[in-house]
DNA sequence: TTGAATATGTAGCAGTCGCTACATATGCTA
DNA sequence: TAGCATATGTAGCGACTGCTACATATTCAA
């Protein structure tokens, strides 16, 4: 169990940045097992099924994301402050690569495919968690609902910036700050 | 030209039906063929590849789109009052396929793969004006922002419903409202 | 040292993908 | 009616898909 639990997981690794790197387009097994530095057959030994390899490859990327914004977390701010800032931090380059697969994510889940359906409502819960978590708030009671909120509008302006929108989405920030 | 020109303008109409109903992944030749009534060697007769047959559907989509929101459209409101009366309306049967498939033509377009970039850019546009002219501002300049905050948020809350979040999505409606 | 469990390579299957070569049918014009 | 442009069917190519059968190598225990 031991070298083919290591191999598992040092696959899982490599493949979670080379999903990061290429998106769901480059999630065949094929280019997953050479990413992985291994082949389909191998891949298929570590695993169950394609589904398997994806779950845990994107269960990776979530649990790195939930570790981002863990640590390069801004201080609480209150409702109207935040979302600016989270949005500058968005363009950051090792933020865009976990954008761009989110919403290939929330694509494929809108579809009720699996695992991306289950994953990507993991994912949401984990990004409502720690909105809520840097908020702050008068009524303790609002917590969950504006975090909620921040939420959707900031996944609405990469949906505007995934467009070729970003000077609308850039607007949209501005009047959120005067709001 | 003028058989060439008419299958082509009826493959295109049913095409635009079984993309609604199957999303991107439905869009292979063959199966966008079949529901056209025809083969994938006539399709690629009357478009000159498979990048033109989706350009031209996804293109009916997006008209067929911008005449339901003309029509059914509310009156002018001020900016709080318009999100719930959108969100409420996204739930109707008519409107939920394409909110599926314009989740996956931003995903699609936002790792910059063509037609979709483009298309998913021009919907996103009449999207924006279409909000727009629903608006009632008080200074006329916000107008185009808030146009777009809407439009952002909306967006985000269709992403958090497409991950099994609708819960969480309408108490972001209802914050909203109380903003 | 033998044998069983674990690990890995090779090869291929049956299906789908976008696309094309080639033959043929149909209809209009001269 | 002969010939040509338009239209359509048949068949297949080469690449890719997830997955598997089969053989072989490696390793560790009895």
């Amino acid at each position: 169990m031991t070298i083919r639990d290591d191999r598992r997981t040092a696959a899982i690794s490599r493949m979670a940045d080379h999903l990061l790197e290429t998106g769901l387009a480059g999630s065949s097994l094929r280019p997953m097992a050479a990413a992985a530095g291994t082949s389909d057959r191998m891949l298929l030994y570590y695993f169950a099924d394609k589904d398997d390899v994806l779950a845990a490859t994107l269960g990776e990327v979530a649990q790195r994301l939930a570790l981002m914004l863990q640590t390069g977390a801004p201080t609480p701010m209150p409702f109207r402050a935040l979302l600016p800032v989270l949005w500058s931090s968005m363009r950051s380059p090792a933020l865009t690569p976990y954008i761009s697969l989110w919403l290939e994510v929330a694509a494929a889940a809108g579809r009720g495919v699996e695992p991306y359906h289950r994953i990507g409502g993991t994912i949401a819960d984990s990004f409502l968690t720690w909105t809520a978590a840097r908020l702050l708030v008068e009524d303790e009671a609002d917590r969950p609902h504006l975090a909620a909120l921040l939420l959707s509008t900031f996944d609405g302006l990469a949906m505007l910036d995934a467009v070729g929108r970003s000077a609308q989405a850039d607007a949209a920030v501005t009047a959120w700050a005067r709001l």
